[in-house]
This record gives structure tokens, sequence and C-alpha cells, in this order.
DNA sequence: TCAATATAGTAAAACGTTTTACTTAGATAA
DNA sequence: TTATCTAAGTAAAACGTTTTACTATATTGA
């Protein structure tokens, strides 16, 4: 038989309200029997009843995960699990727990209906319009973490186009001029955002732009080599590229090596992200990090702040990249 | 207002015992009864309060995944995300939700007193002394992901040994006679099992066995490097090569390139896992791979049929590794 | 025809908290 | 002295289910 409140409360030789009152920190109890009540607890090893507590309040203290688990591919989202645990590092400080969801309508629409969480986080990727659609008319509480156009949703996100600044600005301190850009589909926001504050960087830097400097790939190791390889053998070989990811740095920096091209000497090399491949880098890459983790937290503290004060539903927030010097740029 | 029980019992003229028996598929109501109950539920878009079912069922219908968040390490852990997909899977499958915990006494007993899961999914990389101790005294349902030795713990695992067997058996079938292994430190039991399973399997198919082919290393890229010239420019060089890990693998084929071996001509590679680092090995590696998701799978349903028969507890588990077969191997 | 049995359903207790509204005893003020 | 106030605590309702024990009603068997 677990122990309840009723046997702290007869222990204690009190009601249980008291009980309750000094379990949640209220007023109205004398300081000797607060102590005297907890040292009971302590000896009884009781802890609340989460269910019984939840049911009564009118609330699970507990928010939702949802990604898409299914179709997960380490590959493409090698970040996620570490944004998780920057929700669940938020979350538990708060005294709230972490639920996993896949991102199926009917799970999501359960979930909400039977009110198992109180909130729920959406990994970007697993926003489809269904859940979208969900989530909007609804009104339940949410928060997603990447990038929703829609300006109903909530989102907190890194601040790419600052990333590309910072890459800039550090090659242009290091002393160079002629910057490139390899980055992924001309379709993909995330590498998008970033080209566009390397753009706006290298004008303000005065750093020569060249169409040609500026490379589309499909993101594969095939076609990161393949814009590698132009960039490197072009008449006008830019002295710094920037990789939007760090598989298209890894090629580069391979094909880089095979023609003889030393890094940094002949020129240098920025990539996004220290994760999954910079450990295979050569040189040790200087790299532009996102935090993963903190916007994990950031973005369970804004939505238990909304959940506390829903009056004042915030607007979308951003964290800021950092950069971290490696072996690959160098002032010259 | 929440739509509750009650309203849909007011709406269908029944009472609410008749619509919790609809809701779980309990006898004694009638088709047609069934039949209107549910339509109503639907119309109402009612699901039943999970905290007020939960406590009167007296279970949370939920499974606490238990790893190391807090420090949590991408590169050594690539696995768990992919882990506790498998477990989601398969506790959705069953009605079952997953709450995400980090591996602090303090939570875990937290969890297990207030009794807001009914069991504990365990990564092996979490079970401290501490815990493992709580575990087993407090006779909490829970299983094991990964590698403890003590008995009275369930586990499920991957059969590593037969791991270093499939490699040496698809070796042996290339016509592969002498054959080496690079591991990780010699205080590795991931990394020693597989050797067990190398060495057994080399015996078992005439191999040549020489001590000077079994490479320890710690694991790390240079490491790993060292290991692969002193095999490669030995006079007596290996005609293949099992590396326990992803990033050895890479190591090795790196430093095959350099000194101008070729694989799988001069020298045959197989690796183990096929994540992080297997996409940039040259060129595409043979592989044991390690169902990882399947794993979490596995686990959380042995620990669901723990506790709806408590009676038979069953044995730890293993899962099977298969072979997929690349270009880093082939018949001679 | 009448007892026994099945079928379809219900009333009410139980689950373990929180919270609201109330009580009591002592202190304070006039 | 008496009314008022405060501090400390309590009783009981509420939360929304599940489950147990019970009640009708219809069916069957002899």
């Amino acid at each position: 038989m677990p122990v309840t409140i009723k046997d702290v409360a007869r222990e204690a030789g009190v009601s249980i309200s008291t009980v309750s009152r000094v379990i949640n920190d209220m007023p109205g109890i004398s300081e000797a029997t607060t102590l005297r009540v907890k040292e009971i607890m302590r000896r009884l090893e009781y802890a609340p009843n989460s269910r019984a507590a939840g049911l009564a309040r009118k609330s699970a203290r507990c928010i939702a995960f949802l990604a898409k688990l299914e179709e997960f591919e380490p590959y493409t989202n090698p970040h996620l699990f570490d944004i998780m645990c920057g929700v669940q590092e938020a979350l538990s400080k708060k005294g709230y727990s972490l639920m996993l969801l896949d991102a199926t309508i009917t799970d999501v629409e359960q979930i909400m209906l039977s009110r198992a969480a109180d909130g729920l986080i959406v990994h970007g990727g697993a926003l489809t319009k269904p859940i979208h659609q969900l989530l909007v008319t609804r009104k339940f509480p949410h928060i997603v973490i990447g990038h929703p156009s829609d300006t109903r949703i909530n989102w907190v996100d890194t601040d790419n186009a600052l990333g590309g600044r910072i890459a800039v600005e550090h090659l242009s301190g290091c002393g160079c001029r002629d910057v490139a850009f390899i980055g992924a589909l001309e379709t993909d926001d995330i590498s998008n955002e970033r080209l566009a504050g390397f753009c706006a960087a290298a004008e303000e830097n005065g750093c020569e732009y060249r169409e040609s400097w500026i490379k589309h790939t499909d993101g594969t190791l095939q076609s990161g080599r393949a814009a590698a390889l132009e960039l490197l053998t072009a008449p006008d070989r830019p002295d710094a590229v920037v990789c939007s990811s760090n598989l298209l740095a890894f090629a580069f920096a391979e094909a880089a090596h095979e023609l003889g091209v030393s890094i940094p000497d002949g020129v240098q090399l920025i990539t996004f992200d220290r994760y999954p491949y910079s450990p295979l880098i050569v040189p040790e890459p200087t790299l532009v990090q996102i935090d993963v983790r903190d916007m994990g937290r950031v973005a369970a503290k804004q939505l238990l702040q909304e959940l506390k004060k829903p009056e004042l539903r915030v607007q979308s927030f951003t964290t800021l990249p950092s950069l971290i010097v490696g072996k690959s740029t160098r002032e010259i």
C-alpha cells in the first residue's frame, strides 16, 4: 500500500488540508507544524500522487514534445535529442515533466482532449498542415522550435542571418576580402537566411561580392564536393568560404586537401554547426555554433510563461549563435 | 469547459457507468447502446481525462525513460534518440505514454513515489550505483537497455558477440584468411564482446589468428589511425579488418587511402554501426548493423509484459545484429 | 407456472489530492 | 467588558474517472 496524504495527516495529528498546505507552501500554517509535517513526510517517504494532485489542480504539470519519430532520420536531424534535453532541463526546473509524442494528428488531438499535457512544444520538422491547423483552432498552448512563417504561431529559432554575419565579420577581421558561400538548396530556409546575413555583412565590410561565389547544392557530399572544386579551381578563387552545413564543410576540406590548397593558408573555412561531422574536418574548423540545447530551454521557458499568464502571449524568440575559433581561419 | 463523461451520459440518456464500459470495451452493454454512445462521444469530441482515469485505475499508463540528459554527449551517444523512438513506438501502440527523465537519484525516486510512471526504462549509460540500488530495493518495474552485469536487473541488449561472428563469417565467405580487429579500450565491454565473437568465429572458420592483429585503441581518430597504419605497414599485413566503431573504420579507410592500399582489393573492411560516420567512409562500408530502434521496442514490450503479469518476470533479452553488405568487402 | 439464469444497465463508493468556506482560540482595541 | 481582528487550522466539496455490488427485465427450462 502506497502512503497517502491521510497517513501523513494521521501521523502528524493534523487534517489533510494542513498537510496539503505544507506541501504547496501555502500560508496559514505555523512554523512548528510545517516542520513536523515535513519531517513525517520524509520519514514515511511520502510524495503526493501526481495524478490525484493533477486532477484536483486541473493541470498535468506536463508538456508534450512533438516530433516526427516514426520517420526520424539521424543524419538530417542530428540535433533533435539535444533540443529535447534543453526542454526537459527547463521544464524539470519548474516541476514540469516532459512527454514524448509522435507527430500524428490523432495522437496530438488525443493529448489535447484528454488533457494529458498542458501545452505542446513542436519540433519544426513535425509541423504539418493538419497539426498546424489543430494548434491554431483549438488554441492549445504551444510553441514551435524552428521555422513556421505563420504569425499566429509562436516559435523559437536561432538567428541564422546573424550567424551568416558573424562568419563574414570574423573572416573580414582575418583580412579576407573575397568570400564565398556554399549552401543547401535554393528552397532551404535556413541556408537562405544564413546567406542573407552573409551578403549583408559582406557588403557592409567591403568584401568582394560575386554571383559565382554563391553556390547552392543539394546538401550531399557529392554536390558539396562539386561546388568546392568549382570554387577552388576557378581563376578568381575566393580567399575564404562559408559552408552552411557540416557535411558541406567536410566535402570542401577534402577537396582542398586533394588540390593541395592549404586551409587556412590558401583558403579559409568556416562551417555552421559542430555536429556530427566537425571532428573529422581537417584542420579543426572555425565554426558558427547554434546552441540547440538553449533553444530547447528557451522554448520551454516561453511556454511555461504563457501558461502562467495567458493574457500576455509574448512574441516569438530568437537565440544567438556564437563563434568558435578553430584552425581553419587565421589573421593574415 | 471541457466535456466530461457526465455530458456524454446525459446526452445519451444513460449512466456514466455505461459510458465508462463503452470506453473500456467492457461487457454488459448492447450493440445499439454502444454505437449510440460512441457516436455521441465523437460528436462531442470527448476523450477521457487521463488523470482522472489514471487515478481511478491506479495506473498512469506511462513509462519513464531514464538517461543522462544533463551531460549528454552526441558524439559518444549518437543512438540515444533512436532508442527512445523505438520505445515510444511500442508504448504508444499499447496506449502508454513516454516520459523523459534525467538520471538523478532524486528525480527517479520522486517518480517512483509519486507513481507518475508505472515503470522505468533505463539507458545503460545512466545506470549509476545509487539508481541501480533504488531499482533493486524498491522493486519498481524496470528494464535496462545496455550492459548491467547484475542478475537482479533485467536488460535488453544486442548480441555483440554474434556481431563479431557475423563479420568474420562474411569475410571468411569472401575468401579472407588473415583477419584483424581494431577495437576500443581493453576495458570496453562492447568492444570486448565483439572481439570474443570475432575470435571464436575466426577459429571455427580456420582463419589465421595473431596477437599482433588485435588492436586496442582509445576510440579516437588519432589512435584509430595509428592502429591502422601499424596493421597496414606490417610485413604480415592481414587481408581483412573489422573495426568496432564507425570512427575507427573511418580512420582506417583514410589511412589505407593514404598508403595507396585499395579497399577492398588490398584489404577488406567491415565496421560496426551505420551512424554517424558511415556515409563518409570510402568506399561505402560493409557493416554490422545494430537496430537500436528495435532494442527500444523490445525493451518497452518486455516491460509492459512484466507489468501485466508480474509473476512471470522474464529473463533478459538479446536482439540480433544484421549484415549490410557495402563495397568495402567482396568475394575473391 | 414458477424458479433459475442471462442480459443490460445503474447507484454509489473509491481513487488521493486541492481548495473553498468555515471554526476556534487568542490577541487587540475601545 | 465586549466587539473585532488575526492566526492556525479544519470539514467537506470538488476534480472525472473506474469498479463493485446491485437491480430490473426478459428468457429459459422443467
